[in-house]
RNA sequence: GGCAGGUUGCCCGAGUGGCCAAAGGGAGCGGACUGUAAAUCCGUCGGCUUAGCCUACGAAGGUUCGAAUCCUUCACCUGCCA
């Protein structure tokens, strides 16, 4: 099976330039070389990333040569958004955040000295020493003005409260990049969200009009869950990051077991790389034993996996069992109970030192003790899996667990581990 | 530079002197149901030493017994004009 009709069927292809011709680019001796960019908007990338990512991985899987590029120069100006003008970050800090991003995008490619190692770049290279009157003379002059107004976003922020100069001429800066790169290494396509659209075929415009080559545009559907919100948003309504500080590996686990029935087939097919065998033998489990969430536990560990790596992903999947599962926590051994707190928040606590409200606080299941007494109030508040409904509930020595620790629970799956000391 | 309009809680948005910690919607959070799902329903949604107090309606100052609401100055945004 080709690389398209793998991508087709994964449900990974919204947009396309003349598909044929790609096919046939893709089939020649020697490996297409193919790049995505990506913009440093935060210190890490986040689960929507990764589709553009293994996508890229699929296509060098598949005997092409991947280009990961690191938005150091677009990073600091900003594509136009639906939402408004962004406001600008300091160079110091997108430079920062280019550079941990580089380091997350190196591990999903394969380096190697082959035809299709792959290769990482970084726009600031050739866009920091670039003049402006060389910019406006060699890449400006082939944009139309009229056509850029045309463009969707563009439109809508017109209509609304307008877009800087800045934001507007996001555009010819990701087209030489793929210029640039077309230049350099003979890139033939670039792969992004459907969102990208038009400044990827921005770029196809620029190489046509200024070398005289036909490259190609290609564009993966904007993943969103059964109900059309964006993926990647955790319930707390944030992004889930990569970053372990920012997203710890047992709550990038669980966002994924957590993933609604209706998602799940089409997300394993987007983020993993099982087989179509594998896939339907899941979706079958999924339609037949939903309880069971076979698929959903394969995402999660696939992901988890690929992201953290084995070893973290057998102890979130160890504790998560723990936490989760059937048996009582106080006849957990005191190393599987501490091995499974290592995952959550935890905080030490003397006995007689504070109540329910001061714990929920004090391991940051909650914000404030108002929010504390609110989750006591109603009924969400767990100690040991028991629920807790006064509020001036304090631990005793019965209560502790194995290993010396309480754990703490508000609502069905924010859990934290107190430590009793003394 | 001139004129006009705008700046409200996470987001949108009502509110033109007291009844405003501020309508309504969304998001979030909790509960019930269930499968650590979806949908639905109910509740909740600034902070604290919680019958009270503090902080808050772009910023600072002022008028008033009392201001998100009135006045002054400043900042920023949008539009029109130069």
């Amino acid at each position: 099976m080709s690389i398209l009709d793998e991508l087709e069927w994964r449900g990974l292809l919204a947009q396309s330039t003349d598909r044929d011709a790609l096919r046939r680019d893709l089939e020649a001796p020697e490996p297409l070389t193919l790049y995505c960019g990506f913009d440093p908007t935060a210190s890490s990338l986040h689960a929507g990333h990764l589709i553009p990512l293994l996508t890229l991985r699929r296509f060098q899987e598949a005997g092409a040569r991947p280009i990961v590029l690191a938005g150091g120069a677009t990073g600091q100006i900003g594509d136009p958004r639906d939402v408004g003008e962004r406001s600008l970050h300091s160079v110091d800090t997108v430079a920062e955040w280019a550079q941990r991003i580089r380091g997350q995008l190196e591990r999903f490619v394969a380096f190697d000295d082959s035809p299709t190692g792959a290769l990482v770049a970084n726009n600031l290279d050739w866009t920091g020493g670039q003049g402006v009157l060389e910019f406006l003379r060699d890449v400006g002059k082939h944009f139309s003005v009229n056509v850029m107004l045309a463009r969707e976003t563009v439109k809508r922020r017109l209509a609304a409260d307008g877009l800087s100069f800045t934001e507007f001429s996001y555009l010819l800066l990701q087209s030489q990049d793929y210029l640039e790169l077309f230049r350099r290494y003979g890139c033939r396509l670039q792969i992004g969200g459907s969102d990208q659209w038009g400044n990827i075929v921005g770029g196809t415009d620029l190489i046509r009009r200024v070398e005289g080559a036909t490259t190609h545009a290609m564009t993966l559907p904007l993943v969103t869950d059964s109900e059309g919100r964006k993926f990647g948003k955790s319930t707390g309504g944030g992004n889930i990051w990569l970053d372990p500080e920012l997203t710890s590996p047992y709550a990038w686990y669980q966002y994924f077991v957590n993933v609604g029935d209706a998602d799940v087939g089409r997300y394993l097919r987007m983020f993993t790389f099982l087989s179509r065998e594998e896939i339907a033998a899941l979706d079958e489990d999924t339609a037949e034993r939903p309880h069971l969430r076979a698929g959903q536990k394969r995402l999660a560990s696939e992901l988890t996996t690929l992201v953290h790596g084995h070893h973290q992903t057998d102890q979130v999947i160890a504790a998560s069992g723990a936490l989760f599962g059937r048996g009582e926590l106080g006849e957990l051994a005191a190393d599987t109970l501490t091995a499974a707190m290592a995952e959550v928040p935890t905080t030490d606590v003397a006995l007689g030192e504070g109540t329910i409200v001061d714990l929920l606080v004090a391991t940051g299941l909650v914000d404030s003790k108002g929010a504390a007494r609110r989750a006591v109030k109603e009924g969400g508040a767990y100690v040991n899996n028991t629920k807790v409904a006064d509020e001036e509930w304090q631990p005793s020595a019965a209560d502790v667990l194995a290993g010396g620790w309480l754990v703490v629970r508000r609502g069905k799956r924010n859990l934290a581990g107190v430590r009793v000391k003394g």
